[in-house]
DNA sequence: CCTTGGCACTCGTCGAGCGCGAGTGCCAAC
DNA sequence: GTTGGCACTCGCGCTCGACGAGTGCCAAGG
């Protein structure tokens, strides 16, 4: 079929275009892959193509390059995640097993992420809000100042310093901690806001605004800002690409400062092993649209808590690329389920 | 005298060049300052500049450029720090008052820092070892797992979960919280080896290895990696600089990376309000010696219990970047005195 | 209808050659 | 010690032409 040769055509552009950086003529095509045909016929593929907007020339008479456009196609339809070899899969894991806590673990894996893909890797904190409750507790630490723990079943542990305003007895302390462990133990982050919002009233009128405030923290710091943390590594590999799209180095620099852009660009995905593939243009941040995105939703089990990913340069190794981001997914997911 | 005039020749290509990033010619010197001499003067003053070591030509037959020596001379001799201007301070101050936490003061102050000088700005976390502690709290999490909390008087929260291999009864846990926030509390972290080394010997024979472990840990979290932390903000900067020291901005990435490098960056200074620049090859690490590093002790008081600065071109403003380092520095020192 | 070899054409890259001008060093005069 | 003059250096930017990779089109062949 033609437009199968079509199709092989533009795998071979991508393919050479990754692999040379350079712009790559019909000529230099055949002789790299076994197409059978001359390069006079690849020309008029090349124009074919071009016409469908998957390809183009950066001036007239150069080669061709793959367009936003004839990336997604490729990914979509002319390629398959490259599954790591057994010395990879062995070496992630015994990277990652070394981790002490959660903070190691999530540090060791954006590391590793960045030094398999030779791009900027992400990693997402789990979720608090799609984590359920280990443990909760309160520490008197000043007449009128108790301190907030939050214990996730991810290992994470979250903590503030809640100012009450009016002084707590040790006694209200231990009787509203009690009340809270027996509440929220187990249950779902995303429940606390309903299985507390009675706990007030069972307090007595005179112990009830310092009850309200602690709760009210509590609430915060599951909500809130911090619920989110993103960390980041191998923003050195951005120099790499620095020949590639000159002067683009900076606003992608600016972008990957921003938490909340980190975030947008992590997704929302709820299923793991689903990789998701943004491609240039297609990302909607700003300063971004140089870049592809690969990113995948990470947990114990099937269960999503969080996202990590990595951010190249459009023409990267999208085989490769995925390969890695799904192995460390799944060894981070791994990892989690056994701690819990 | 003419070795005055020397020096005030130099301070004219510092200044000229930090402004226009162009060699400085006798011509342009004259023209630009008032010397009250020809250029053929200014060109025998810059011969002797050139023979001691403190400017030198890109080519010949271009303009002077200053050397690292040339700098370091310009900073200790012939520059004063300058001041913010009040409406800055303001700024600075309404930026800062927003935050709620130590997190949060640490981010902002960071992120402000590398707005004003448009550099990469470094903050490190209160030291712990060079604080108080303020509170200690053990909770019991688990059959054998103690979540163990140390509240340091900078607002700096440390936690981490023991497993204590045996089980510990919550009355254990209470005898050894109340031990141990007996010996502690207000005690400055790095005597609390010495305090609780005897601690163990209190508890039964059967208690102690649970005890040990728990102290163990305990010392671990004062002494251990985790004491150190370091905020990063405004790599974006770093494009700017990029027209520069092209092909050196990977090894500032790189370095920039790697936390034992910041740490040995922010330096070691014990006093506050003294700034430490580091010029050029003056700086040991590696992949910085096209770099200058501003630093400065800062805490509450006098005290020092940490380091923040930043990392720019040798070619930066002097002036200009110390007086935004010394003063956000102040005023993350004001914070924490107030919070104590 | 698809494929192929041929061919004219485009256009970016590279290197050589050249003039300009900024800037220097030296020197003789003050 | 300072100054003006002057010859000299040398990087930068420009033009020009040769080169070559790559294209599009066309007519011939399967």
């Amino acid at each position: 079929m033609v437009e199968d040769r079509r199709l092989a055509v533009l795998r071979a552009i991508v393919e050479d275009y990754v692999a040379t950086h350079e712009p790559v003529g019909s000529r230099s095509l055949v002789e790299r892959h076994s197409l059978g045909v001359s390069p006079a016929t690849i020309r008029n593929d090349m124009a074919a193509l071009e016409e469908e907007g998957l390809i183009a020339q950066p001036h007239t008479s150069a080669g061709r390059v793959p367009t936003d456009q004839g990336y997604r196609v490729f990914v979509d339809k002319l390629s398959q995640v490259k599954p790591m070899s057994a010395a990879e899969r062995r070496a992630i894991g015994s990277f990652l097993d070394g981790a002490v806590d959660l903070d190691d673990v999530m540090q060791r894996s954006v590391r590793l992420l960045a030094q398999l893909t030779r791009q900027v890797a992400l990693i997402q904190y789990p979720s608090l809000i799609r984590s359920h409750v280990r443990h909760i507790e309160l520490v008197s630490i000043g007449p009128s100042r108790v301190l907030l723990v939050l214990i996730a079943d991810t290992g994470r542990v979250e903590q503030r310093v809640v100012e009450t305003g009016v002084a707590m007895s040790d006694d209200l302390i231990g009787r509203l901690r009690s009340r809270l462990l027996e509440r929220v133990t187990g249950q779902r982050l995303v429940d606390v806001a309903d299985r507390v919002s009675d706990v007030a009233e069972q307090f007595g009128l005179d112990e009830r605004p310092a009850v309200a405030t602690v709760l009210a923290s509590l609430l915060e710091t599951v909500v809130e800002r911090h619920e989110e943390r993103v960390m980041l590594a191998g923003t050195a590999n951005l120099a790499a690409f620095g020949e590639d799209f000159t002067g683009t180095v900076r606003p992608v620099l600016e972008a990957l400062e921003e938490q909340m852009v980190l975030l947008r660009l992590l997704g929302e995905s709820r299923t793991t092993d689903v990789l998701s593939v943004r491609i240039g243009h297609e990302n909607e941040v700003e300063g971004l649209s140089a870049t592809s995105v690969v990113t995948v939703g990470y947990g114990p089990g099937d269960d999503v808590v969080a996202h990590l990913g990595v951010v190249g340069p459009t023409r990267m190794d999208y085989p490769g690329t995925m390969g890695s981001v799904r192995a460390v997914a799944r060894y981070v997911g791994r990892i989690l389920t056994e701690q819990q």
